[in-house]
RNA sequence: GCCGGCAUCGUCUAGAGGCCUAGGACGCCACCCUUUCAAGGUGGAGACCAGGGGUUCGAAUCCCCUUGCCGGUACCA
């Protein structure tokens, strides 16, 4: 091995659907380790299989990498030194190491189809024996035979019938060693002249200079294949290091079966780059027995392969939420009022709802401070129902909301109308001037300010879970705070 | 079935032989703050460290077995 190599890594998803969080957690692994030893992040595209190949299924993982802030050093768009990153733009590589395992007698041409390898499987498991491929045409004569009949074939490697056992030197978790014997004579080259995930994964490893191979738990059984292969073509080794599973709720391989694990679809539900990049990084991950907030800065300094964790993870959104509202919170207020603005925008368009005004981030900054502790996602509706009533000419209240008050319908008239008359002498609308008012006409009205407050909370917002109430009035202003006061009291009557 | 991996509160995890009568976080419950809701603060419930054998003066930590769960077993990745 030469000295202090510059650690290559690199996320090599296939284009078959839009990155789902697991997959992605492993891009985040890639991406910080890289970032820490100041190496180098590859992306490269796998779609060596042209049947489960998705309809923008690479636009969707450029932009989940650029959602996250995960810059990629070398691949599609950004080019780079090994180009392509595309497998299918570099078949001429795999069908030539192809060529040169049979030259050597590492592999072999197999004329079996298909439907001879779903009757062998079908009698095998009848047998109650491991599935496998039988190696008929692994015997030349048996092979020359059939290669004279014609017709598609692949290529096998040659797989040795025994030896002594292959042990991964694998970083999270030891060594794994595994019988050859139990491996069968896997296929390299498909019949349409497309390579394999083994046969491409080596071959692309090696000509990109990867160092350090950190994919899924679910890659460690055929890593021993991969060995064999980097043997065989006379390849370096890099190091592996096989990242554990992130389960769905009922402990499953995560799929389209648990609802929203695209990670678009939790950018479409509100939720904060730096709040998923700091989750994501947690799931299989620990600093210590104490921090859980890291900013991106932070994760990149301490990231480690030493601390990855061996067992599976299980998706926990109800603390990607809370840990979402710590990200909220820590938001400034021009970066706040640009997100609220879209978010209520869109939720406005989406609904047709008649607007008081354009919806600009000027018209945002007040109201920013009143919710921002309130806030758990960006979530359109969410952001709306507590800041909707500030945009709306009225409210959109009947009769319903009033019921949340404890007071009589009567004196709720009497209340409503005890306060506008206090606020329409009201020079300073200011919240403390509004407190200043309102607290004395509590007493006066002998009501319980809680009562009073929330009358008035409802008539001026529609509902009685809002901001806090002067606050929420002052930034209203005089003139449709008195609005709808007044409306409140035509309503009752 | 076979091969492999994993195994600490419901969940994410700390723990690399004595510091553990097992720590933190989310969630949950109470209380405080309080004009509602949040946020924040305080406290609480919650893990016989999967079970059983060893090793050791001493084990959540090391070894073995069992069990459970997960993954692989394709001309899918």
């Amino acid at each position: 091995m030469t000295q202090t190599q510059e650690v290559r890594v690199r996320y090599a998803p296939s284009p078959t659907g839009d990155p789902h969080v697991g997959n992605i957690r492993t891009a985040l692994f890639n991406w910080l380790y890289a970032r820490h030893t100041g190496g180098k992040f590859i992306l490269r595209i796998e779609d060596t299989d042209q049947l489960r190949e998705a309809q923008g299924a690479l636009s969707a993982i450029l932009q989940s990498l650029r959602w996250l802030g995960l810059q990629w050093d070398e691949g599609p768009e950004v080019g780079g030194p090994y180009a392509p990153y595309i497998q299918s733009e570099r078949l001429p590589l795999y069908q030539e190491a192809a060529r040169r395992l049979v030259a050597q007698g590492h592999a072999y041409t197999c004329y079996c189809t298909p439907e001879e390898l779903e009757a062998m499987r079908k009698m095998q498991q009848q047998r109650r024996e491991p599935p496998r491929y039988e190696r008929r045409c692994r015997d030349a004569a048996y092979r020359e035979k059939k290669a004279k009949e014609g017709g598609p074939s692949v290529i096998r490697f040659r797989t040795p019938l025994e030896g002594d056992a292959i042990v991964v030197h694998d970083l999270v978790r030891n060594g794994v060693s595994f019988d050859p014997a139990t491996l069968d004579d896997f296929v390299l080259l498909k019949s349409a002249g497309f390579p394999t995930y083994h046969l491409a994964n080596v071959v692309d490893d090696h000509f990109m200079h990867i160092t350090h191979v950190l994919r899924a738990e679910e890659w460690l059984p055929s890593t021993p294949r991969h060995l064999m292969l980097y043997r065989a073509l006379g390849y370096n080794v890099p190091k592996f290091g096989h990242l554990p599973m992130i389960l769905g709720p009922d402990r499953s391989k995560l799929s389209k079966r648990h609802g929203a694990t695209a990670l678009l679809d939790y950018r479409a539900q509100g939720f904060l780059p730096e709040a998923m990049v700091n989750f994501l990084a947690l799931l299989g991950w620990s600093l210590d027995d104490k921090t859980e907030v890291l900013s991106q800065e932070e994760l990149v300094r301490h990231f480690s392969i030493e601390r990855i964790s061996k067992a599976a993870a299980i998706f926990n959104i109800e603390k990607l939420t809370w840990m979402n509202g710590v990200y909220i919170r820590k938001m400034g207020p021009e970066a706040l009022a640009a997100q609220l603005a879209t978010a209520l925008t869109h939720h406005a368009q989406e609904k047709g709802i008649t607007l008081a005004a354009p919806i600009t981030q000027d018209a945002l900054r007040p109201i920013t401070p009143l919710v921002q502790e309130r806030l758990h996602t960006m979530q359109p509706q969410e952001v709306w129902d507590l800041c909707g009533f500030f945009l709306t000419p009225l409210p959109a209240y009947g009769d319903a909301p009033f019921r949340k008050s404890p007071l009589a319908p009567q004196a709720r008239r009497a209340a409503l109308e005890e306060t506008v008359v206090a606020l329409e002498s009201l020079e300073d609308f200011s919240a403390t001037a509004l407190e200043g008012a309102l607290r004395p006409l509590a007493e006066r009205l002998g009501l319980k300010t809680r009562d009073l407050f929330m009358l008035i909370r409802i008539a001026v917002t529609g509902t009685d879970v809002a901001p806090p109430l002067f606050e929420t009035m002052a930034v209203l202003g005089k003139e449709r705070t008195l609005e709808r006061l007044r409306y409140a009291i035509r309503l009752a009557g």
